[in-house]
DNA sequence: AAATTTACTAGAATTGTTCTAAACTATTAA
DNA sequence: TTAATAGTTTAGAACAATTCTAGTAAATTT
């Protein structure tokens, strides 16, 4: 199939991210970059590795998804205080977030603008903005 | 001192909000609203708590936080994986997050503004929209 | 292939939060 | 005011997501 990722491609993707190309982390990877954009919590990537016959420990898939978000892969994003989503859309994007059901949605880039960013605190500087679009079923 | 809110005042806005007035809210409220804008953890109310005196145990920090923001007194922010920050301040406002450190700030009102608020899903409506501006200590 | 470095694993530990059931306090009814 | 009731507080147990540990295995370098 044309539109697959040679299996090198991954290999060379982690290399480059200094990343040792395990049997593991190419699975992951698999699972994660291969289907499109996604929002993964480590719990349901390690359910989808089961399902996938990949043997894998739960504490590999944390690490894994730490280095791929350290090495610029995947974003991190926070909604929920208990729980983390891995985004595997890297590009400057915003989310809606179902309240009902804990469900993220990646908002194309452009639909959110904003203005009028003040002037970050003297000492500091940007280094990312999340804007959560927080949603609820509508009533009736 | 007139800058102090009469005592009476907190009874009153908590039967307001459907709250019996005890003792822990009463304190943990006083702590809460009469000191400015704050952003605290549970963990941190129950500190103060403690060392103002106030017996009240950690599971009642966390069910008065609860409680509080169900009635619209607090507003939870959530910017961190395992911890919640409640807001003091419910107007309508972000917030800068202090990597180094943990500690939000908010932005005054109108520093941020949205433009082009794409429509919400079908079926659902903007329950509300958080930005939050992460910060990092600048660099040399 | 041996040596070295890095990664993986199961399970234990930790952390922030929620739950439980019993004791207590505020409110309401009598 | 007292008794009944409804709601609140508590300590400690339970929980869920995540991180740590230290032993084993695999990848890379020599």
């Amino acid at each position: 199939m044309a539109n697959e990722r040679p299996f090198s491609g991954l290999i060379g993707q982690l290399k480059d991210a200094g990343l040792r190309p395990t049997r593991q982390r190419l699975a992951l990877a698999k699972l994660l970059f291969e289907r499109g954009h996604r929002h993964l919590t480590a719990e349901q990537l390690h359910g989808e590795a089961l399902d996938a016959d990949v043997r894998v420990s739960l504490a590999t898939v944390y690490n894994t998804l730490h280095h791929f978000t350290a090495a610029g892969l995947l974003r991190e994003v926070v909604v929920e205080p208990r729980r983390s989503y891995f985004d595997t859309n890297i590009e400057d994007h915003h989310h809606f977030y179902h309240e009902a059901g804990g469900r993220l949605e990646d908002i194309p880039g452009d639909d959110v603008r904003l203005a009028g960013l003040s002037t970050p605190p003297k000492g500091t500087r940007v280094e990312r903005v999340d804007v959560i679009i927080r949603l609820v079923d509508k009533g009736k």
